[in-house]
DNA sequence: ACCAAGCATTTGAACGATCAAACTGTGCAG
DNA sequence: CTGCACAGTTTGATCGTTCAAATGCTTGGT
C-alpha cells in the first residue's frame, strides 16, 4: 500500500508550513486567501485526506456518537428503533458526524463499553435508545460528565429520584388523544383501548391521553371508562385476544385504540372474525406493516427526534459537545408531537365495506 | 475532567517499562507470568484503558468495520438489512471488532467515504449489503486493495467482465424450491409465482427455483409454466394486483410462491377477496410479518451469512485482516442455504377454514 | 523615527501508543 | 573461561496531527 500523503507533504508542495495547512481546516478564518488558494490546490493535487486518528489523539475528540444496537428487534414494532438509527444517522452525516455502534448484555456491561469507548477518545457522546426506571447507565454517564441524549423521557421527569439529564421524547399523550379524537369524530361513541401492561412512563401516558379525550367528549370516566381499557404484553396474539375480550363484554366499544400497531393488527383480525369488519382500529408507530395493511396509526417524528438529539448535544449546527449540556438552566429536553395518519382502518364506518377489511392503501408511496 | 493514566503510568506503578505494559496487552505469551501480574494489578488499580486513536495512529489499524446504512428502509422487507446489521454488530462484538455506520447519496459519493474512512485509518474493512451490475464501489475497492465483502454476490459469478471479490449470499433457487416443493407437498398441482421485474440475479435465481420444483415435479414447462408467474415490483399492493390477475385466469393456480413477504401478504388479501381463503400462500425473508400473520416464508440465516462475512474478512477467529483474501486460489465465497418456516397459511388446505385467513400464530415465540 | 499592536505564519513540543533495535542476564556447549 | 543463543526487558524513534508560544512583517499613533 502506498505511503499516504500528510500534511508535511501538502505543505511542502504549497511552500507552507504544517500549521497553515492544519489553519487551512480548521480555522479557515485566520488564514490569507491567497494562502489559503495554493494550500487547497496542493490538498486537491495529493489527494490528501487528514488522518482521523491522529487528530483524536491530539484533540481528544471524534467527531463520533456511539448507540448500542439491541440485541434483538422485537417483532414488528422493533422496527422503530432501526427506523432512528436511520434518521440519526442521516441527520449525524449532515454534520460530519458518524455513528459507533455496539452492544452489551447487562447494564453493567453497557457502562463497561461506555469506558472503553469514551477513554479511547472513540467517541464523543452517546444516544440512548431504552431508558428505564433508575437506570444505572444514565447515572454513571451523569457523574462522569459523559455527555449523552436519551430518546424517551426518564420515569418520573419530577421524580426527585431522578437526576435530570437531556431528552428528547414524542408525546405519547397527544398521540393517543389524536386517535382517540380522530375515533369520535368518525362517530365514535365508546371507544377501546388495548396499552401494554409493563408500567413504564409510555403505558401510562399512552392509556391518559385515550382518557382524557374519552372523558372531555364522550363524558366516561371511572369504571365506566376502565371498562373500556385492557393492558397486555405487545404481540399481534395478544391483541387479537385482547380485543376479543373487550368486543364480547356487555358494552362493547365501537372503535379501538392501541398502544401499538401489533396491537393493532390483531384487534383487527379479531374485529374481522366477529364479522365486525367495520371497526375502526388505530395503532401507533406507524410501522411499515400500518401502511401495508392500511391501518391508520400515530406517526413518531423520528426524523425531527435524531435532529433534535443532535441539538441537545452539539449546539444548533456545530459538531463539538456543547458546553451548555450541563447546565441545568438551560432547556435539554424536547416533548415533540406525533401525528396520525389516517388509513382504510378508520375510514371503513364512512366507506361501503370492500368485503376484506386489510386492503392496502394504493394511493401510498 | 480527570487525566487519564497511559501505559507510562502503568509502568511507573508495576516497576516496569511502557514496553511491557504494552507487551502484556498485546503479545502476553512473551511476557514473563510474574511481570505479567504485577503489571495486570497496575492496570486494574488505574482502571488504565488503552487510547484506541494513538494506537491506531501507530498501528494503522482500527478493528472496525464500515457499513453503509441506506438512506431508507424500503418498506416491509427493508428490515432485513436491519436485522443482518444487528447480526453483524453482534458477531463483530464477539471478536472485539465494532461497526461504523456512514451513509452516501450516491455510489461516487460513497466511494468518496470509502477513502476518507480508509485513509484515517477509521475502519479496516467495509462490509457492503446491496451491490449491483458492474458496481463501481466493488471495482474500486479492488482497485485500492481494501478489503471488503459484498452481501450479495456480482450479477454474474463467472461473467468475465466481474472481477472476482468476496462474498456471501444466500441461494435464492434453493429457497424457492423449497418453497414450492412445500407446496406440491400439501397438494398443490399448479404453483403460481410472483416475483422482481428488476432483472436482478436475485430475481432470476427465484424464478428459477420455483421453475424447477415445477418443471420436476409437476411436469410443467415452456408457455405452461410462463402463464403461473408474474413479474412486479415490490409492494403488498403490486402483490395484491399482480395474486388477482392470477387467480382471474382460466387456469389459475392453486397455490402462489412469493418473492418476497410484501407480495406473499398481497397475494394473501387477493386471495381472500375472491373467497379462496385456503389458498396456500408462501413469502420470502421471513419478516416479522410473516410471523404475525401467519404466513409460511422462507428465513435467510442472516447470523450465519453475518458470521460468515467476518470470517471471510478476519480468517476462523482473528481480528485483523487475513492476508489470503485477496488471493484468488482460496475460496472466498460462502452460499448459504435458507430453510422454510411453515405457518398457517400453507396449513389451510388441511385445516378447517378458520374463517380469518390472517390469524397469527400463537405457538410462536 | 520609534514602539505598540496586530496579522499571518512558523517552530518546537506534545498527544499515547507500538515498532525496531539494543540491552541484560542466564544456561550451556566448546 | 570464553562465547553464543535466547528469553525477557528496556530505550529511542515514530505515527500525523494540533497546541502554545515565538517569529517576522505591516501599520499607525505620537
Amino acid at each position: 500500500m502506498r505511503q499516504l500523503p500528510t500534511v508535511e507533504d501538502v505543505a511542502r508542495i504549497a511552500g507552507v508550513s504544517r500549521q497553515t495547512v492544519s489553519n487551512v481546516l480548521n480555522s479557515p478564518a485566520i488564514v490569507k486567501p491567497e494562502t489559503m488558494t495554493r494550500v487547497k490546490a496542493a490538498i486537491e493535487q495529493l489527494g490528501y485526506r487528514p488522518h482521523a486518528s491522529a487528530r483524536r489523539l491530539r484533540t481528544r475528540k471524534s467527531s463520533t456518537i456511539g448507540v448500542r444496537l439491541d440485541p434483538m428487534s422485537n417483532g414488528i414494532s422493533g422496527s422503530l428503533l432501526d427506523r432512528f438509527l436511520h434518521a440519526l444517522t442521516e441527520r449525524a452525516a449532515e454534520r460530519g458526524l458518524r455513528i459507533l455502534l455496539f452492544t452489551a448484555r447487562t447494564p453493567e456491561h453497557e457502562i463497561e463499553e461506555f469506558r472503553r469507548l469514551r477513554d479511547g477518545s472513540d467517541v464523543d457522546a452517546f444516544v440512548l435508545t431504552s431508558t428505564f426506571r433508575q437506570d444505572p447507565r444514565t447515572a454513571w454517564l451523569l457523574e462522569n460528565d459523559v455527555p449523552f441524549v436519551t430518546f424517551g423521557r426518564p420515569s418520573g421527569d419530577d421524580d426527585l429520584g431522578e437526576p435530570i439529564h437531556p431528552w428528547v421524547d414524542v408525546d405519547g399523550f397527544s398521540g393517543s388523544n389524536q386517535a382517540t379524537n380522530h375515533a369520535i369524530d368518525g362517530g365514535a361513541t365508546r371507544v377501546g383501548y388495548l396499552g401494554f401492561d409493563d408500567g413504564t412512563t409510555t403505558a401510562l401516558e399512552r392509556r391518559a391521553g385515550w382518557a382524557s379525550a374519552s372523558a372531555e367528549r364522550l363524558g366516561l370516566a371511572g369504571r365506566d371508562l376502565a371498562i373500556l381499557a385492557l393492558a397486555t404484553e405487545d404481540g399481534v396474539p395478544q391483541g387479537n385476544a385482547a380485543a376479543t375480550t373487550l368486543l364480547a363484554s356487555p358494552a362493547p366499544p365501537d372503535a379501538i385504540v392501541c398502544a401499538s400497531d401489533s396491537l393493532a393488527l390483531g384487534a383487527m383480525m379479531a374485529a374481522a372474525g366477529l364479522g365486525r369488519n367495520a371497526l375502526p382500529v388505530i395503532g401507533y408507530d406507524n410501522t411499515p406493516v400500518a401502511a401495508a395493511v392500511g391501518l391508520s396509526s400515530i406517526d413518531q417524528p423520528l426524523d425531527l427526534v435524531a435532529q433534535s438529539a443532535l441539538e441537545l448535544l452539539f449546539g444548533e449546527t456545530g459538531s463539538t459537545v456543547a458546553a451548555h449540556v450541563h447546565s441545568a438552566a438551560d432547556p435539554i429536553h424536547r416533548l415533540l408531537t406525533p401525528t396520525l395518519v389516517a388509513r382504510r382502518s378508520t375510514e371503513l364506518a364512512s366507506v361501503e365495506n370492500s368485503g376484506f377489511p386489510l386492503a392496502g392503501n394504493h394511493h401510498e408511496r
